[in-house]
RNA sequence: GCCGCCUUAGCUCAGUAGGUUAGAGCGCUAGAUUGUGGAUCUAGAGGUCCCCCGUUCGAGCCGGGGAGGCGGUA
């Protein structure tokens, strides 16, 4: 079976559409765990599974440095190593030529890291990406880029968007012709319309199975995000996905849908879950908070994960605050199965072409505010 | 009973020749976190320096007495 995507329905600028892929469908908008080194951390697969998604994320630059692209095909690949066998999409490592900003150095021909783990050298290219990405068997694999941090210059920005295309092309050229595997071009261009433009005039004429929003939730702000996805989505090709990367909160989500925007991916559900923040209809909670210590109340009345079926927050706070690892996999599996469940209900809003209703519903429960102190 | 050591933040402890507003780590109270360095960062609250008396311009620090704790010894 082919790569392909389908368009099923549009409500204003949000767009209901289905991947397919040889390992199963992609029910979009879609959501993306990240799994970084191989796991939706403090999350057994088939847990993530059964929050409703489709599939995750993996890490080129994480991955290569351990286990070991090599030692993960040996093994069978990443999808037998870490027991996932939905489809993977992995991140090339740009992020990292960013968030690992001082362990690297940056040239036209790719990126020179010293390991955050014992201090050894790793060539990184676009060559090299697609070759690791190929041995994890990625089946949406994404170019090698480099994501700015903002603010910058517009000279930086766009000195950095145009390496970043070269870098497309090369990764185009060393992708090949892979039948059931999809490479994802990347956007650039900060928060600057025509360079986002010609950014995206540049990946068309590469062409690609997929078109990325890159450099984005890197400091902007909330507001300069939107601004952005006020327009980037129309500049790529309607019959392809396009993938909002690194976002985000849930109010994040929802507006780049609104906007447009088929997939996405986020730490946040899983990372804030092992740090104490709950992501609820009614807001953010931190479970971290003493005012939780006595409260019999689940986290969410009206959600069906376990976190809130079958305890309290009462307990859920002296679970984090004992450092128990259930704290943290309980956390991660109620803030992925509620962003699971908006992207659910917002597919089925689309459908129905009641987005705006759905819309003006999630930001009224948000504005009442977490439950009531007992 | 005698001898020695100890008593400073919730806990474990620093502390300057006797000199403004007494510190640290952890804990506590909050905040941040967006293609994951299981990371990190930020802010805040909290003190009868065991008690009393004395010396001194000035005592957590020096002297005396007392209380409590730990260890040794008879």
């Amino acid at each position: 079976m082919q790569f392909s995507f389908e368009l099923k329905a549009q409500d204003g600028a949000a767009r209901l559409g289905v991947i397919q892929t040889p390992r199963g469908a992609i029910q979009t908008p879609a959501f993306m765990p990240v799994g970084t080194a191989g796991t939706v951390k403090a999350m057994l697969p088939e847990n993530v599974r059964a929050t409703g998604a489709d599939i995750v994320l993996g890490n080129t630059y994480h991955l290569m440095l351990r286990p070991g692209a090599e030692r993960v095909a040996r093994l069978g690949g990443l999808h037998k190593f870490m027991n996932w066998d939905r489809p993977i999409l992995t991140d090339s490592g740009g992020f990292q030529v960013m968030s690992l900003a001082g362990l690297r150095k940056l040239t036209e021909e790719g990126v020179t890291f010293k390991s955050h783990i014992d201090g050894s050298v790793h060539e990184l290219s676009p060559e090299r990406s697609m070759e690791i990405q190929r041995l994890l068997g990625s089946d949406i694999v994404m170019c090698f880029d480099e994501c700015p941090a903002l603010p910058a210059t517009d000279a930086a920005v766009a000195e950095s968007m145009h390496l970043s295309m070269r870098w497309a092309q090369r990764s185009k050229d060393v992708f090949g012709d892979r039948p059931g595997h999809a490479l994802f071009g990347i956007q650039q261009g900060g928060v600057t319309q025509d360079l986002r433009a010609e950014s995206a005039e540049l990946l068309r004429n590469i062409g690609f199975d997929g078109y990325a929003i890159g450099g984005l939730a890197v400091g902007e702000g909330q507001e300069a995000m939107f601004g952005v996805l006020d327009y980037a989505p129309d500049m790529m090709p309607v019959d392809k996905p396009r993938y909002l990367m690194g976002v985000g909160k849930p109010d994040d989500i929802v507006g780049a849908v609104k906007r447009g925007v088929d997939m996405m991916d986020c730490v946040l559900p899983t990372r804030s879950g092992r740090t104490g923040q709950a992501f609820t209809r009614r807001g953010v909670v931190n479970i971290k908070n003493a005012r939780h210590a006595d409260d019999p109340r689940p986290l969410d009345e009206d959600c069906t994960c376990p976190a809130c079926q079958q305890f309290s927050r009462a307990y859920l706070h002296h679970v984090y605050r004992s450092n128990e690892m259930i704290a943290g996999m309980l956390l991660s599996w109620h803030n992925v199965h509620y962003y699971q469940q908006i992207m659910a209900e917002m597919r089925a809003a689309i459908a129905t072409g009641s987005f705006a209703a759905w819309e003006a519903e999630f930001h009224a429960l948000r504005a009442e505010g977490d439950i009531e102190p007992l």
